[in-house]
RNA sequence: GGGCCAGUAGCUCAGUUGGUUAGAGCAGGGCACUCAUAAUGCCUUGGUCGCGGGUUCAAGUCCUGCCUGGCCUACCA
């Protein structure tokens, strides 16, 4: 059978932050195909990039003090480290602002226009006038038309559930600035995607790209009705690229992100002097998305429709992924299991993840779940207990003779999982990598009973029967090795050190069909560490700790000195306590005042059109660009005050000595302005 | 509300086109071994296969109703 040409994608990693351990599961997933499909002796070229267009990097940008390109510059240098350092292995790691993609989406767009598919209509959106932007839903808060719920999203209400436009929101606020955004209209381009109905729904049914799953669902919800135009465009200022015949807008994220796979594509094609229409404009290449489902109808609607437009190859198969749960719950910055790449690697190897991921992973769009004991258990029993021990307990007694010149008697034992190669294969090709570490571990579980019952430790005692001990373990040493091509695409520097330790590099799957003999063995090095449980603990615990990276109390070993600066006041009743009326607050804007030497002046929202100015003697400790936007806690009741620079409307709740040590009273997510504190 | 998927030993799961006393790994118990990262081997305790009907000579496996959980999505595919 000549070899196949495949083109892998993953997902674009957004440029908006670092990835974790939930984006892991799509690349260790895509890594471990791609490997597989390299060891079979295919041609398999796997491209990334990152995502850097849109909105949000804009405002990132300009909220952290520098360019839009720094900004991605220095996430994609993190990301490339992070997918370096847990073995993930592109081809070629692109950009979505690159020359190359910006010159393929000219061309998608012109094959668009061609085939009658963009239509221009005017928009109305809400314009932060101080921010100078228009705001995506996400970046409106107000209240809801419908049940009068302050503080909710532009797109729906979270207490009544009903959903409307941002523009409908009563009394909205921009969570840029907190200035109250205008009405404007703009022209905006879409796709007519309901013209390209027949192709999309006849590949959805028949192309076989998709899950059945996943086909059932777009019939059912997307198919169903009429494809609305899809929104293709946005008004300046964006962070993207300006569209040629448009001038003042910019290509929505969603476009340019998918042709962004082309663009890294290209930039491969350039480097290994290959055509890139050989592997996006040929039948003889396949070409497959790996994805998460929560992008499932750009991959599947949109993208496709694209292509369409092109005339270029449509996707062979989009493999979609369910989510991670850690524990059993959604991850969570707050409980600590939002983990990132880099926090993991402080104290765990990336083999566990990758193993673990490959135990769990099917070809259904199911949601994972990382048990923390499961982990360590799984880890320690399958790969150090049956796989590595099976090298640790017999490569130092092989070491002075070698393999023994020819491959001896074992009972049949390497002959059967030969054969079994050929159904690992087959799982890992249906990307049903749990099934393949079964058949796996079923190989394992039957190894070390050899070992046992060969007892080496005793024939090494007897010189007379040295060469039953090097056959015993050459054996041993051979299974070894099969189980490690086997696990090669999961477990990359396994396949390495095992290498390394019988001399012969592991490069492909037919490796593990003939057995190798008479061989050097190298002194064996320890391969994998066994996981302990409380590494895992103390993973989740970084991951907290990142959230409040001044709470730095694992001893809670607090000093006395606050209560002795500042002795307890004298009792008081519920009665007493209730005068105070203190109130949450949302800080709106915040300035200096020149004049003044520790004051800062705050605008504060009780919520609807409350506001309170109010001076804040925290100058030393906040700058006023990082209050706006925050919740503080404030006396909402306490007799205005005249001040040289105006008068102050109450006092924001701070502990602390006062010059820089001033701490504000936050409140957690959920409160909203105007609650009181009780 | 609708759609999809799942519900098999304490835990994670296998169970092929329905066919003899339902399996594995881990965990638990006992014994053995000591080469190995407190690793390994042997033996062993655990299951009314979510519940109730039905089809069949025969159902974990097919049909149906219900219950529970997860995901998706909303006023009805």
């Amino acid at each position: 059978m000549s070899p196949r040409r495949i083109l892998v994608t993953s997902a674009l990693p957004y440029a908006n932050g670092p990835i974790h351990i939930g984006h892991l599961v799509e690349y260790i997933q895509t890594d471990i195909w791609v490997r597989f499909q390299k060891m079979m002796g295919n041609r398999c070229v796997y491209v990334c990039a990152d995502d850097t267009h849109g909105t949000a990097i804009m405002i990132r940008a300009r909220q952290e003090g520098r360019s839009e390109e720094a900004l991605i510059a220095a996430m994609q240098e993190a990301h490339e480290r992070d997918f370096a350092a847990f073995d993930i292995q592109f081809d070629n790691y692109g950009s979505t602002h690159s020359d190359e993609n910006r010159q393929l989406c000219a061309r998608f767009w012109q094959a668009l226009r061609q085939q009658d598919l963009i239509v221009q209509r005017d928009v109305e959106q809400l314009f932060d006038p101080e921010a100078e932007t228009f705001l995506a839903d996400r970046f409106v808060r107000g209240t809801c038309p419908q049940c009068q719920a302050t503080n909710q999203p532009g797109d729906n209400c979270s207490k009544c559930g009903s959903t409307y436009r941002p523009a409908e929101l009563i009394d909205p606020r921009s969570t840029l600035s907190g200035a109250a955004p205008e009405l404007r209209s703009a022209p905006h381009l879409f796709v007519q995607l309901e013209k390209l109905r027949d192709f999309l729904a006849d590949w959805v049914a028949n192309s076989g790209a998709l899950q059945s799953e996943t086909a059932n669902y777009l019939a059912g919800h997307f198919l169903k009705d009429e494809l609305r135009d899809w929104d293709i465009s946005r008004p300046a200022p964006y962070f993207g690229f300006e569209i040629p015949d448009s001038p003042g807008n910019y290509w929505y994220v969603w476009f340019d992100a998918p042709i962004g796979y082309v663009a890294s594509t290209q930039q491969w094609c350039q480097r290994n002097g290959e055509s890139l229409e050989d592997w996006w404009q040929s039948d003889e290449t396949e070409i497959h998305h790996f994805i998460g489902k929560d992008i499932t109808y750009f991959h599947t609607l949109f993208w496709p429709g694209m292509l369409k437009a092109m005339g270029w190859s449509l996707p062979t198969k989009v493999h979609i992924h369910g989510f991670l749960t850690v524990d059993g719950e959604k991850m969570s910055k707050s409980t600590g299991t939002l983990v990132t790449a880099e926090t993991y690697l402080q104290r765990l190897d990336p083999a566990y993840l990758r193993y673990f991921y490959a135990t769990k992973l099917t070809p259904r769009v199911e949601d994972m779940d990382l048990g923390l004991e499961e982990f360590a258990e799984k880890v320690n029993s399958d790969l150090v207990g049956k796989v590595v021990n099976l090298a640790s307990r017999t490569a130092k007694f092989a070491g002075k003779l070698g393999l023994s010149p020819e491959y001896p008697d074992d009972g049949g034992l390497f002959a059967q999982a030969a054969e079994a190669g050929d159904r690992i294969a087959e799982a890992y090709e249906e990307c049903d990598y749990a099934r393949a570490m079964r058949l796996i571990m079923e190989l394992a579980d039957r190894a070390n009973p050899y070992v046992e019952h060969a007892r080496p430790w005793e024939l090494r005692k007897d010189p007379e029967r040295q060469q039953e001990l090097q056959d015993v373990c050459t054996v041993a040493l051979n299974l070894f090795r099969q189980l490690a091509i086997y696990l090669a695409p999961v477990l990359p520097r396994l396949a390495q050190q095992c290498g390394e330790l019988l001399g012969e590099p592991i490069t492909r799957w037919q490796q593990s069909r003939t057995p190798l003999v008479g061989t050097p063995v190298a002194p064996f090095k320890h391969m994998l560490k066994r996981v302990q449980i409380e590494d895992l603990q103390q993973m989740i615990e970084d991951s907290k700790e990142q959230d409040t990276p001044e709470e730095s109390t694992p001893a809670f070993a607090d000093s006395d000195q606050p209560l002795k600066d500042e002795p307890l006041a004298e009792e008081i009743t519920i009665d007493d306590f209730a005068k105070v009326d203190l109130r949450v607050a949302r800080v709106v804007a915040a300035e200096h005042v020149p004049e003044a030497n520790k004051l800062l002046k705050l605008t504060l929202s009780l919520g609807g059109e409350e506001r309170r100015q109010v001076f804040a003697g925290i100058k030393a400790a906040y700058e006023p660009e990082q209050l706006v936007g925050r919740m503080v806690v404030m006396v909402a009741n306490l007799k205005p005050r005249k001040m040289r620079f105006g008068l102050s409307e109450g006092m924001v709740a701070a502990a602390g000595p006062g010059k820089s040590e001033v701490f504000l009273l936050g409140i957690d997510d959920g409160a909203q302005p105007g609650q009181r504190v009780h």
